[in-house]
DNA sequence: ACATTAAGTGATT
DNA sequence: AATCACTTAATGT
């Protein structure tokens, strides 16, 4: 029947079941930026991946999209599967990337096949796991970006107190004062000395741009 | 020369 | 980002 599931999910899941979802599921095919899931809509069946590429974003209050991750062949949408089990609302948008066939199965299997099928199980429990650490480290990058401005203030300003461009102080005592780690401001401060912002000495920094 | 402390790095969660 | 584990460099005794 389906040679495309085949291919893509036969090493993933077991045979029984993916006949099952050849029966119940309905291949859908999008083109290159056609919207398959919309903010806001409720999602009554889960996308699963044969071909293409989709990328999943979010809309803030104006209209700038955000992007969250790309889903490729072989993978499913966590937040789909997500909204599903809740039965809210889609809280993403999904638009195909390049041109896209997907299989959508109707929620009522969710369950049904959780409980049946150990590698269904299995799939659903590392998709979710993917994502939340692609999450983690997406939110952590944005955070780090921030921490890397203030610390350049935070010197900028040291210097200004001590009328010299250069700090005497150790990686640890300026960790406590961001309430983080040595390992991490050894880091950051490495960073901006590779970009030139800064020059470190054992005990004290200097600053280069003021 | 040896010990101690500061800083650098890779791997993991 | 945080933490661990370990290495390397600088300094003091």
């Amino acid at each position: 029947m389906n040679q495309d599931l085949r291919e893509n999910y036969s090493y993933l899941l077991e045979d029984e079941l993916l006949v099952e979802i050849e029966k119940h599921s309905l291949l859908k095919n999008y083109d290159c930026g056609d919207e398959i899931i919309r903010q806001g809509q409720y999602i009554k069946s889960i996308p699963l991946l044969i071909e293409g590429t989709i990328k999943v974003s979010r809309k803030d209050e104006l209209d700038d999209e955000i992007m969250l991750y790309y889903i490729e062949e072989g993978e499913t949408c966590a937040i789909s599967m997500n909204c599903c089990l809740g039965n809210s609302k889609s809280q993403i948008l999904a638009r195909a990337e390049t041109p896209t066939k997907l299989l959508m199965i109707p929620v009522e299997y969710m369950d049904e096949w959780m409980a049946k099928f150990k590698s269904w199980r299995e799939f659903v429990l590392s998709s979710f796991q993917t994502r939340l650490n692609e999450a983690i480290y997406t939110i952590d990058s944005l955070v780090f970006l921030k921490m890397e401005e203030r610390l350049m203030q935070y010197l900028r300003d040291k210097t200004k107190i001590v009328h010299d461009t250069a700090i005497n102080i150790t990686h640890q005592e300026i960790a406590k004062d961001f309430h983080t780690s040595r390992v991490v401001i050894s880091r950051l401060l490495k960073k901006l000395e590779i970009e030139g912002d800064v020059k470190l000495h054992r005990n004290s920094i200097e600053v280069i741009s003021l």
